[in-house]
DNA sequence: CCCCTGGGTTCCTTTAAGAGACTCCGTGGA
DNA sequence: TCCACGGAGTCTCTTAAAGGAACCCAGGGG
């Protein structure tokens, strides 16, 4: 189909979405973060095409959230986070936490995350880096930044 | 396209994506959010085509993220979250700061959260459920959970 | 009585995803 | 020396989803 571009919008969900809003990528940096570094890995993991997994690929690659680098002297390269990479998985840990609440079913969850600070098997929670409080959407207002369209600076 | 559907991984991750990882969605879950609750607001806002419009809500509100209810004695709904669509916000919430803070550009945020609490500007932070302390990727181990593919219990 | 408005449906075009075969390039074994 | 192999992609063809725009329907209001 064709896909209409977010990125002209002022909105960083917009922007984000035009870098990980695309099929399989969230599952990519997923992969990814666990370990699966190759392409043959990651498309066997996925089931992916590999039309579609080099797309990917290369459009998080052109995005600085992967980097790719070779692991061998034969043409090998590896795919690995970067920082800008590395603080996307908030978003897949959170995605993790709604559907294990939401979706997971009577199994319970596939994965589950020990704390290095305490030692416990926890789940992430959203709170106000300023004050320390839970902060989710009805905990705030939202108002108008210096980014709004319009406001030419 | 064809597009695989990732409703049959055992993966939290890969069936949130089947709620809202599509194009479009999470934009309409901000939408709303914002007080866009209406068929024609939500289309004139996005520019999304009314066809795959009507294809997000129905699907959304099939996923029970989203309510329709009438609004009039006319033939005239509106579109509010439901309790597990208000919990998806965390993702939004997440995904702005992790756009604001990587691709605001030079205008900054075009959208700032008052905290209830403080009262401060403030932006989200992923913690521990347990400790309290700052939990994110590399703050945790990840081990097997009872919903692992493969272990019929 | 006719038109307006909100909330969709229909139809056609364009493009992206799926599937699978094929290529290229170093290396390792015979 | 030559061949097979494995990783990492490319190519081609098919199918289905997004875009866009026109159309439809039910209540009201003038």
């Amino acid at each position: 189909m064709q896909r209409t571009s977010f990125s002209g919008m002022a909105c960083s969900i917009a922007r984000t979405l035009d870098v990980i809003g695309e099929p399989w990528s969230p599952l990519i940096l997923r992969d990814v973060w666990v370990g699966m570094n190759r392409f043959e890995q990651l498309q066997s993991d996925l089931g992916i095409s590999r039309k579609v997994l080099t797309e990917r690929l290369n459009h998080l690659v052109g995005q600085g959230v992967l980097e790719r680098r070779p692991y061998d002297q034969r043409p090998r390269y590896e795919y690995v986070l970067t920082q800008k990479g590395t603080e996307l998985l908030d978003l897949i840990m959170v995605m993790r936490g709604w559907g294990d609440r939401w979706l997971a079913g009577e199994a319970g969850p596939s994965v589950l995350y020990r704390h290095h600070a305490c030692g416990e098997i926890a789940n992430v929670e959203l709170r106000c880096d300023h004050c320390g409080e839970p902060m989710r959407a009805g905990d705030v207002d939202l108002l108008p930044g210096p980014g709004v369209a319009g406001s030419a600076t």
